[in-house]
DNA sequence: TAAAGACCTGAACTGTGGTTCATTTCTTGC
DNA sequence: GCAAGAAATGAACCACAGTTCAGGTCTTTA
C-alpha cells in the first residue's frame, strides 16, 4: 500500500467534520432540528449527501454530535458563571442567581437554539444527549443546594427534587410555550423575577429583588 | 335516494369512533404515541385500517382527539379539586396545594400516560393540543395567584411568569427525565416537598409541611 | 326484495428522507 | 507518473407508515 493517513489528511478530515457540525448547528439554531435533513446539512456544508457518511455513521449521530457541541457550550458558560462566584466566596443565593442569570441571558439571545436544545421533538439518540445535559444542569443546581443546606443557608429538603423543580421552572418560564418572556423589554426584566422565584422555591428568603 | 342517516346509524358511528379513541388511548397510555400507528389502533379497535378514515380525516386528527380526551379528563380532575377548595373558602395556599396534590397523585398513578401527555415527542397537531392544555394549567395557576395577590396572601409579582414556572417545576419534578420520584415510597412523600417548593416559589411562607 | 347510499376491508400506492454504492476524483509514497 | 487506497459524488435504493381505492357488505326506505 502506498496511501497513508497523514497529518494533512487527518486535519482535512477534521475540518470537514467541523464544517458539517457547524453547518448543522447553523441550521438547527435558525430552523430547528426538524429541518436539519442530511441533504440540507450537506448542502450547507458544501458537500454531497454521501460525504456525510464518511464522517458520521448516521444522521442521528451527526445530530447528536451537533447537540453536544451546542449544549456543551451553553452548559460550560453557565457552569463557569457559577464557578466564578465560587472564586470569591460561597453564597448559595449568589451562585443560584448567577446560574439563572447566565442561563436566561443566553437563552434570550438565542431563543430558537434554546428551544431546539430544550424542547424541540428530536430523534431518540439526540434525546439521550438532551437527557444527559438536563441531568448536568440538575446536578449543578443540586450541588449548589447541597452546599447551601450543609452551610445552613438553605432549609433541609431533597436537593434532587428541588433541583429538578428549579430546572423545570427555568425551562418553562423561558422557552416553554407558556413563557411570557416575549412581553419583557429587557433581560433584567426576566432574570429578576425568575431569580426571585427560584430562590424562594428552594427556601431562600429574597430581600432585595432589584440587583446587580 | 333511499338510505338515510338515522339515530341508529349515528350512534353506531359514534360507538365506532369511541372504540377507536379508547383503543388509541389504551395504546398511548401503555406504550406512548409513537407506537400508536393507524394499523395498531385499528387492530386494537377491531377494525381495518381503512375504517379509521371514515371516522377521522387523518392519523394526526385521531391522535389529537385522543390527546384531548385524556388530557381533558386530567385537567378536569385538577380543576375540580381546586374548585372544591373554593367551595369552602378562598385560601391561596390550599388551592395551590390541592392542585399540586391531585396533579401529582394522578401523574404517579399513570406515569406513562403522564409522560405521553406532558413530554413525549408528538405530531405537530397533537403538540398544538398539548400547548392548549399547558396554557389551561398555567391559566389555572395564574388565576389562583391573581386572587392571592389581590387578597394580599401572595406578594406582588408577574402571575404569568410565576404560573409558568410553577407548571414547569411540577412537570419536571414529576415526569421529566430528571424526576427522582421513582425513589419515593408514597405519593405523600412527593406531594409534600413539591407543594412546599411551589408555595415558596410564589412567595407563600410554608409553616407546617406535613399536611392533609 | 330492490335500489341507493354509506361503511368496511385490506392490499396497493405514495411520499419522504435516510442510506448505499458504482464511479470518479484526490492523496500519498515511491 | 503510477499504483493503492481513501474520500467524494449523486443518483438509485429502501423502509416505513400514512393514505387511497376497488370491490364487497350492511342499512335504510319504499
Amino acid at each position: 500500500m502506498v496511501y497513508r493517513e497523514t497529518d494533512r489528511t487527518r486535519s482535512r478530515a477534521a475540518q470537514r467534520r467541523e464544517r458539517l457540525l457547524a453547518a448543522a448547528e447553523s441550521i438547527v439554531s435558525t430552523d430547528g432540528f426538524s429541518t436539519a435533513t442530511v441533504a440540507a446539512v450537506a448542502k450547507a456544508a458544501g458537500v454531497s449527501t454521501g460525504a456525510v457518511y464518511t464522517h458520521f455513521p448516521s444522521k442521528a449521530e451527526l445530530l447528536a454530535a451537533t447537540f453536544r457541541r451546542a449544549a456543551g457550550r451553553e452548559f460550560a458558560a453557565v457552569q463557569d458563571a457559577v464557578a466564578a462566584v465560587d472564586d470569591r466566596r460561597t453564597d448559595t443565593a449568589r451562585r443560584l442567581s448567577a446560574l439563572v442569570e447566565v442561563f436566561t441571558r443566553r437563552a434570550l439571545r438565542g431563543r430558537r437554539l434554546a428551544w431546539s436544545l430544550l424542547v424541540e421533538p428530536v430523534d431518540p439518540l439526540v434525546e439521550a444527549e438532551r437527557l444527559t445535559f438536563r441531568m448536568s444542569y440538575r446536578d449543578l443546581v443540586e450541588g449548589i443546594l447541597r452546599a447551601g443546606i450543609s452551610g445552613g443557608e438553605v432549609p433541609e429538603q431533597d436537593p434532587k427534587l428541588a433541583a429538578a423543580a428549579v430546572v423545570g421552572a427555568i425551562g418553562e418560564a423561558l422557552v416553554g410555550p407558556l413563557s411570557p418572556i416575549a412581553a419583557y423589554p429587557t433581560p433584567e426584566a426576566v432574570t429578576d423575577p425568575l431569580r426571585a422565584i427560584c430562590l424562594r422555591a428552594v427556601g431562600i428568603a429574597v430581600v432585595n429583588e432589584g440587583s446587580r
